[in-house]
DNA sequence: GCCAACCAAGCAAGCGCTAGGTTAGGATCG
DNA sequence: CGATCCTAACCTAGCGCTTGCTTGGTTGGC
């Protein structure tokens, strides 16, 4: 393999990445994903197996990307609430870089199922599961974060605002993804309600 | 149009519901939809004009229970805090009775956009965009709410983490609907640190 | 006997994918 | 050093299949 060759298979995948978040992976034909890297679609398959590899094979780099991420984010960081805000970083800061995958990945797991290398992707969503769940445990625990709420619950809500965000939220100087993670952690973590005298 | 003609329609409409928000739309040929009813795909054109009026109907019937929920839960109460505990409660009411409908909206809502009758449904999401807005400006405008966060950021995290929720939440005995509801409003108002004693 | 509800059959368009031919550029060799 | 060959990259053309939808005919309850 070539470095012309690897470049023109990247470019292919990133064209192909846009597409399918733009308009789903069912609905994109082969002959769009040719017109985006500038060929015809039967050219495509001199570069990928079939439509499905090319969807798995920017899935799989994402989620790869994203679970290696999420353990130098544990690995660096023991205190529960840093550890929290480490994982809402880390997770924006590779959906910018995996942008297009990451909507597929939201848009469309259930779909991904059939394709053959999902044991891979299961595993790793496993993963980073066990990476969240973990840190909130260890948080109640600790006494840092409240007990009366179950992890899962806490887990899923914070997953979905802060994944999900890939709809609206783009960095900009304005407003960068480190004090954008910040401001979501702080929302989670504190509460929208105006910091007032307390007692417990 | 007769009693029994409501209910077989109502009856192809769950049908399909089920079936968009499991497989996507575009997935989901007319012909699944026919045999999920028990008929033939071009007995459905008796019914309905089209694959894309099924949908229509699916997702404007949701919208609009949707946005006179929110009108009375506003009309009822006038608190801020109150007034998002309502928001929540009411979303997650509604998108039990819809649930097909609400992840067809959250994961297609780009698609309905060719729509003929996409006005309606554009209206009906931005009067609800409102009701939640507003009802943070007020409250960031009475002190109750912190001021130093945006409130369009704050609006789609508690929108995303929350109508999400139908991807994993189902009401049970153990765990209803008013219950998951004031914890989802517990985590975004008071925040997930342990409530202690503080120094404004 | 009428008409709403359905069936049977199939059409045009678009789908993923394939087979075989073309081209350009680097390697090989007398 | 020019001729020859090889191969990666692409094109041309189209196959087999599925799609949403249509048409004309059938049926059964009122």
């Amino acid at each position: 393999m070539t470095a012309r060759d690897r470049d023109r298979r990247a470019e292919i995948l990133a064209g192909a990445a846009a597409l399918f978040a733009e308009k789903g992976v069912a609905t994109t034909t082969v002959r769009e994903l040719a017109d985006a890297a500038g060929i015809l679609s039967g050219s495509l398959y001199h570069h990928f197996e079939s439509k499905d590899h090319i969807v798995e094979e920017i899935v799989i780099s994402y989620v790869d990307d994203l679970r290696r991420g999420y353990d130098r984010a544990l690995a660096e960081e023991q205190e529960p609430r840093a550890r929290l805000v480490n994982l809402i970083r880390v997770s924006l800061e590779v959906a910018e870089r995996h942008h297009g995958a990451t909507e597929i990945y939201l848009n469309e797991l259930q779909s991904l199922r059939s394709l053959p290398r999902y044991g891979t992707i299961r595993r790793a969503r496993s993963a980073m599961r066990k990476a969240w769940i973990a840190t909130i445990e260890s948080g109640i625990q600790a006494g840092a974060f409240r007990s009366d709420l179950d992890p899962q619950v806490v887990y899923r809500l914070i997953r979905e605002a802060v994944w999900r965000s890939v709809r609206w939220y783009r960095p900009t100087a304005a407003y960068p993804v480190e004090r954008f993670a910040s401001d979501c952690a702080s929302i989670f973590l504190d509460g929208l309600t105006t910091p007032g005298p307390r007692v417990s």
